[in-house]
DNA sequence: GATGAATGAGTCTTCATTCAT
DNA sequence: AATGAATGAAGACTCATTCAT
């Protein structure tokens, strides 16, 4: 009996979580009303409230919902014994976000920006966006010190500060497809495989610049 | 008459924008109310009508205007033609949108993000940043070519990729400081500069090895 | 089965009554939601229009109830051929109030002012308060004949208008105790004994004067 | 300037309070709608806004104000040198409460109840009606201890518990009157003459009767 | 006999905008 | 040129009640 209610309960929630996607990615999530989530729901407005406490409930829990199919989806990438280089991993990185999109009438391209902005206001989005994205950048600095063993990132870099790079890429990618449009991954794999062509950094150019004069 | 009376719109228009900045940034776009406006600019809800036809005009005047200052800004710095290379022009970049933030009250970084999500919904802020981050861009491409002559930058490369990624870094870098709040230009300087001294992965080695001999 | 089923039946509604009492007493008529006397009464909504017809039935039922179950406490106070005053028997009377809200949780004192207001735009519990007050207050006339045929009240004062003035007190008792929350039964027994050593005003003097003597 | 404005927010007050009196008087406070009063005193919804924070100020105000009213026409009353007696002075009481009422198209006695019972709910409401009703009694002790020196009540009886029987009194003849509808001052100034001419109260009886046993 | 799920009408409140002065 | 006052449409959320099972 409880079993039938539970499972019940677990597919309205995704009802409604779905139908909030939708209008979040088309408005925002402060643009959203409630009343278009009903509609796209396909239910009543108090049929809602018994699935949700409120707006900020279902806001709060789609984003969290979705990071966690994600996740699932990234963190196997990152994690793997393959030897992809940096360009490479960033690069399916990016394809899977935009395959994760893809698959059920939403883009998360625009979703993740319209998240980014609404952390800037709502404590719990933020706490979970923190979590999210802290979890993933750590997982992304024991990448880094995995290449670092294999010799494909300088021994001596701060992993961390690789990782913050790494995640600045990754968010960037997603920044730039949603404001631009233009952009896919594997230019972006060409781009970073050039500048990790690149002569030694500047600050070095620099010094020796100055030392030799 | 016309001259004061021009001379006097301005000033009032930038008071109200300026107003609408704090605002927005505290907000966003969708939640920050005229009211909040009007109060903020310390002047009367028709006075604002007066001068702009309403909220969208404000938004996407005060977009506008901002990025404009904004460009003032960075373009010089990418124009230069110091010998700075790829980690340190972004992460100057950084500095530099930090430091414009901080002047007024008001920090871009959360702007940004919330401009991202508005432009996701309002075509006219999607065609103002869409011009702003195109031209950025573009200029970013100018610079890798120079990179190139310098031969700082692989010369077979083609700039528009490696601008994309620069691009890239630069708004991963404002989205990761809005959600996480702990990134710094410095360290973003050192983690680019690891990642330009990378080795290149087992089949782009190869690559190298038969094109750069 | 009928037998049982009427009991059962009898035992539901009794449950449902006193739910609807303390939340009554909590919230108001008006304020007390179906949802929260379903819950106070521990069974689900559909249950609830089995045994009554809906919101209205179970205010003017639990009204009803519960002043027979007053009225049972009360009226042996009043006919009791005990030689009690007026004021005793009118601080008996609110201690005996006073207790028969202490027993089941709830406090009939808030109640009877809550009752009093719904009586205002509801028929029905108008008619149920009409009849329970008009009982009342015919019973104490009865007992003021007999303080009057005991020389304990003035032989010559209308009943009803004594009784009018006993109900007064009784209701003013119960307001008083509501809304200041300070008095105390036994402080009204002795203020009234006050009052009924009053000397007589100049004008009534003259008049007593004249009939009594 | 601030003269004419003030002059408008208090005539707009006065005209929602006004309004929000005639709809509680006939539905209660919790069965007033917002919409109702907004009907009653013709104006939009947001208007109303611009003037009360919500339906807890209006009612809150609306006790408050109609309150000071009744107070100014109470306290002379109570305070005034005449040589009323108890009964007299509780009628004239009566009779001015029912007096007010008539005025603005509102009978106060049900507003009374509807007050009474909120209070049990909304503290700001109680602590008004306590501050009211505390006065009041006060101002009753005080007149009876001048009853007292003039000898028309018993000297050693304490003040307060005979302003308390007092308060009890009017406050019963209200809600005698919300409930019963045919109570009149003049049958309560005759029915408490009556009890003023009782006999000795049945405690003193009592325990003469038994000493003399 | 009983229930969990559902709903339409309504509840308070706020919004961007306009109007009379 | 400027303002305080006003508004209609919509915002999130709740209510008493009913229905399919």
């Amino acid at each position: 009996m409880p079993k039938i209610s539970d499972q019940h309960r677990e597919q309205r929630r995704a009802q409604i979580l779905d139908a909030a996607w939708r209008c979040i990615h088309r408005e925002g999530v402060q643009a959203t009303t409630m009343e278009e989530i009903i509609a796209e729901a396909g239910l009543s407005a108090s049929a809602m409230y018994r699935y949700f406490s409120g707006k900020e409930d279902i806001v709060v829990s789609a984003i969290t919902t979705s990071l966690r199919g994600l996740s699932e989806r990234l963190v196997p990438l990152i994690d793997a014994t393959d030897d992809l280089g940096v360009p490479e991993l960033v690069a399916r990185i990016g394809s899977e976000i935009r395959a994760f999109s893809a698959r059920r009438g939403f883009d998360l391209v625009p979703i993740a920006v319209h998240g980014w902005s609404e952390a800037q206001r709502n404590e719990r989005v933020r706490a979970v966006l923190r979590e999210f994205y802290g979890a993933f950048r750590a997982r992304l600095a024991d990448r880094v010190r995995r290449w670092q063993r294999d010799g494909a990132v300088a021994p001596r870099s701060d992993p961390a500060e690789v990782a913050e790079v790494l995640l600045s890429l990754v968010l960037g990618f997603v920044a730039q497809a949603a404001i631009m449009g233009d952009v896919d991954p594997a230019a972006h794999r060409r781009g970073l495989a050039a500048l990790a062509r690149t002569t030694p950094p500047a600050v070095e150019l620099k010094q020796r610049t100055r030392s030799s004069r």
